[in-house]
DNA sequence: TGCCGCTTTGTTATCGATAACATCAACTAA
DNA sequence: TTAGTTGATGTTATCGATAACAAAGCGGCA
């Protein structure tokens, strides 16, 4: 905070328009009996000044805020924007503000998130699921002192409520859509599932359903790269010399499928003639380019609407703990054969 | 704020600790000299009632803050999030925490989120550069109580610092990389031109640029779709079909370059025998899928360093204005010839 | 012995707003 | 006329921290 000039504060507005502050504060607020004239003149006061109120001051006093901290893993995944927008286009027509916090899908990051956004006081919190929390982190929202939401994972955990996909069913619709077509020598490629425990639970139930099956399912996971094109290009490559007996292979998310593509089209590796390729999250990327892949696509605007109509309504009443469960889709590309 | 359970305040550690309010603060802000003794007791004291402390508070008595509020147009958008990181490595040590609001290129939105956050006072604003901006937002920004900076954009406005490419600069070396290969019938397909402004000024630099070398540039512009692969494939599709004899096309971004050439590819026309094409912002992807594709690159993650750096340098001293100018880069893939 | 200066801790006054209640005028109803 | 309402505005006491200064304890040194 530099200081640039004096600060305008309610004082100041308040002699101007020669009434005292409480009536500038209740004019400001839209709050309680003030006539018109008085309205007016408040209003044109502040706004020659150029008043801006003072939130900090503000919500101490009243203990009430229109601020939601939203903090998610990584804001460059597609996927998280698109939850956003359905969070903002419910929250900013009540007058909430979201604030977002970026952790990495490191915890001790978003450990400091957490405290950094709880000690603002906001209004609630919405957290992603699926991410390793610190006992710290565990700790801080316990004592919080609003509501907390859990995004894209609809296993709540101890929140009050939670709006996503079951990962787990997610790994079974992968698992089924495989041994519906006949193959049989399956693959799974992804990155830093020790980070993102939601791809981890859909790993482990893709590996569970076609275990049912009598089917052993090919890892090829790498921790410490990123979960992006260029991993599941080079993991792919890996795999494909490793074991060319491969017929499918699942990705951990449509950008790394789309590394893989990349690759197996390099190396003359006909899709999905010779492997089937399957990715999550359909992404309007993924539709676009020449390949068309085969991916899970939910709806995920509406995920972000529903945790915050949750919000809301928690922030009303009292109580409403729950789940809502986004549907997935399984979309049939032309990287697996229809049937 | 719901009211889950009773809140601890300092009053309450101090209380426990048997010292008084004042300690608790020092101590736990690690201000002035306390006793190894008593900074021990305070600290378990506050451990074990899980205080967590109240920054409205704080930040208003002390006049101080360690927010720093960063306005970007679209958190989905991958040159954001690089040029966040960047800002991330260099607050997070120096004990900064951001919050990230999204204008989503809305000029209301933006002027709102601006005071929203300047209501906290924060101790600075990075705001991104390129948009049209409300007479509201500048008033807000003329009156506001912190450093803000520009980013993504070297020309800053009124700003106390800006750090970016220079999108004039971007559009010549686009129309150079055209012309040095012969090239006459060169097209633009962009889209939003009127929300995202920095894309303007490259798609008018590289207008004028040819103009200078008496070409008449073809122009496939959509205010209305967004700043997608789809609308990239869309309008490619649009401009081939309306004008057969287009040479070269340049894209708004990477991410409709690939829309494009999606298209270019389905209909049997060769890149870049028949068509050439440049993007803008080289991303992982871009150099991942099938195609590389040519396009202009940056060091985004520097850009946010810098910008970070003068903020800190600002709050710290007091002026340095200024400017970093980011050096673009013509990444040479296999959508146009190599000279 | 008494004054000085250092370390450690406490006191008091704010920061800039809002909640809750008080006040006062005008007006209504009995 | 007089009490009772209602509407419009002002007063006082917080909210939970920190700044700035005051005070107490202690040893050193002339």
């Amino acid at each position: 905070m530099s200081s640039r000039g004096k600060v305008i504060t309610l004082q100041e507005v308040a002699v101007r328009a020669g009434v005292s502050r409480m009536t500038v504060s209740k004019v400001l607020r839209g709050a309680g009996n003030i006539s018109a004239e008085t309205r007016q003149r408040v209003k044109q006061a502040a706004d020659e000044l150029g008043y801006l109120p003072n939130n900090l001051a503000g919500s101490l006093s009243s203990r009430k805020s229109r601020m939601v901290a939203v903090i998610i893993p990584s804001i460059s995944d597609i996927v998280f924007s698109e939850v956003l927008s359905g969070i903002n286009a419910t929250l900013r027509p009540e007058g909430f503000q979201t604030f977002i916090g970026e952790s990495l899908f490191d915890p001790q990051t978003e450990t400091e998130l957490i405290r950094a956004m709880l000690s603002f006081r906001p209004a609630g919190l919405l957290l992603n699921g699926g991410m390793a929390r610190s006992a710290d982190a565990e700790k801080l929202l316990t004592r919080r002192n609003c509501p907390a939401i859990q995004l894209w994972d609809c296993d709540g955990g101890a929140l009050d409520f939670s709006a996503g996909p079951s990962h787990e069913e997610a790994g079974r619709l992968v698992a089924n859509h495989f041994l519906e077509r006949g193959l049989r020598r399956i693959a799974y490629v992804g990155a830093e599932l020790h980070k993102d425990l939601c791809a981890r639970r859909r790993y482990l139930s893709l590996k569970s359903a076609l275990a049912a099956a009598g089917i052993d399912l090919l890892s090829m996971i790498c921790e410490v790269r990123p979960r992006q094109a260029v991993t599941g290009r080079f993991l792919t490559e890996q795999l494909v010399l490793a074991h060319p007996e491969i017929e499918a292979i699942h990705f951990l998310n449509d950008a790394m499928a789309l590394g893989g593509l990349s690759y197996l089209h390099q190396a003359g590796i006909s899709v999905p003639d010779q492997i089937s390729v399957i990715g999550f999250n359909g992404t309007s990327l993924a539709n676009a380019v020449r390949t068309r892949l085969t991916t899970i696509d939910m709806a995920r605007t509406e995920i972000g609407q529903k945790a915050a109509q949750a919000l809301l309504q928690i922030i009303a009443a009292e109580p409403m703990p729950g789940v809502w469960r986004a549907a997935l889709e399984v979309v049939q590309g032309n990287t697996t054969v229809p049937i």
